[in-house]
DNA sequence: GCCATAAATGAACATCGTGTCCAATAAGGA
DNA sequence: TCCTTATTGGACACGATGTTCATTTATGGC
């Protein structure tokens, strides 16, 4: 039960397990803003719900799964984004874009998913998702010696940082900057990495 | 006392302290690759220190303190390998040559800074580290603009999560093809962002 | 609408890690 | 040697975790 807070199907019905898993969830994304993933516990993650404490451990093991949960809304809610914009324009890496002005209009929250005073947890799936995102947006051909997915985790992690930056630092840039600086900067190591199917990176023994 | 663990005067004859705290470091070092940073507690630390607990709190306030005195150490000892190598070649980034080397031979050390286990605190100065050694090997003149940071942490992040990558994955590359794609992927990245003194990002108003 | 089922509640409990304090002891340095 | 300073270990209060259970309350099928 408590592993699988969004199983696919309707198999949960009953309104009172929803209600509750969505209070977590919003409590979640407040105290996450408010205080910083670290300094949430338990007790203040109920209290915010208006939930007993009990009732937490009747859905989650721990705070940590909780997050997972509403992570992967995250994850699915950027992907399909990404899917339509990939769509929109034949340019790689489109879903940049979106993720961008994503970012920008819910500062607050991904300032404390990126932020100094968030978690380890948190920021590794982040960056995961930011590796995938890339991976999945890269030609198929491009993916067949060991250095695509080093590619897609430069990318990955070159993209991560930067919005890391732009939001932590409250710098005034303009999302559409961002984007066009990440498009910029990238647009070379896309060329770079297509044009070399081999091994080029054979290094000198 | 405990929030300056290594002061630069040798004000601190005391062996007592000196050895106190070398058997501190070592035992985190130690638990860090045994356990990973979020499972060590103060106990175990002083434990493997052969070490009272009380004793811990009298040189440090809490394991995160430990753990800044011991960050700095490797922090110089990158910096100063950094300048080194930047005189003997001048490409730019030519410190990542041996730091590909270092991470390669302090394998397990490193997979635990950088890996699953490790904590957000402990990630986040290697990180900001990275991005510093990169801030510094770049030319003066490309400094100039807003984006300037925005480059260093956009090739920080990259090597980031580059070296995670290799590391986490135990990925049979050997340090030279990982630093030659890094520096392949970076070379187009350096002149393009040095290439444009001015605001080439300015966005679609 | 009734009722069996399932969820929510809150209080109590054991457990663990933290950080502090202190008196006694050991070791260092001049 | 002798004074100073670090170390020691045990006790303590505190706060957070995760579990259990008897009781109350809401839901959905009939």
């Amino acid at each position: 039960m408590a592993t699988s807070p969004t199983p696919r199907a309707a198999q949960r019905t009953d309104r009172r397990v929803l209600r509750t898993r969505e209070a977590l969830r919003g409590a979640l994304l407040n105290l996450m803003v408010e205080r910083g993933w670290d300094a949430i516990d338990v007790q203040s993650l109920c209290e915010r719900a208006n939930i007993g404490r009990s009732t937490f451990y009747l859905h989650y093991p721990n705070k940590e799964e909780l997050l997972k949960g509403s992570f992967g809304d995250l994850r699915t809610a950027l992907r399909s984004e990404a899917k339509q914009r990939a769509r929109d324009s034949p340019d790689q890496l489109a879903f940049v874009g979106g993720l961008v002005e994503h970012v920008h209009q819910q500062q607050l929250v991904f300032r404390a998913l990126l932020g100094r005073r968030s978690g380890h947890y948190v920021q590794d799936r982040f960056r995961e998702l930011l590796v995938d995102l890339v991976e999945e947006e890269r030609p198929a051909g491009a993916r067949r010696s060991w250095h695509a997915p080093a590619v897609s985790n430069y990318l990955g992690g070159a993209l991560f940082q930067l919005l890391a930056w732009w939001l932590c630092a409250s710098r005034p840039q303009r999302p559409q900057e961002i984007e066009a600086m990440f498009h910029d900067l990238s647009r070379p190591v896309l060329l770079r990495a297509r044009a070399t199917p081999g091994h080029p990176y054979a290094g000198t023994p």
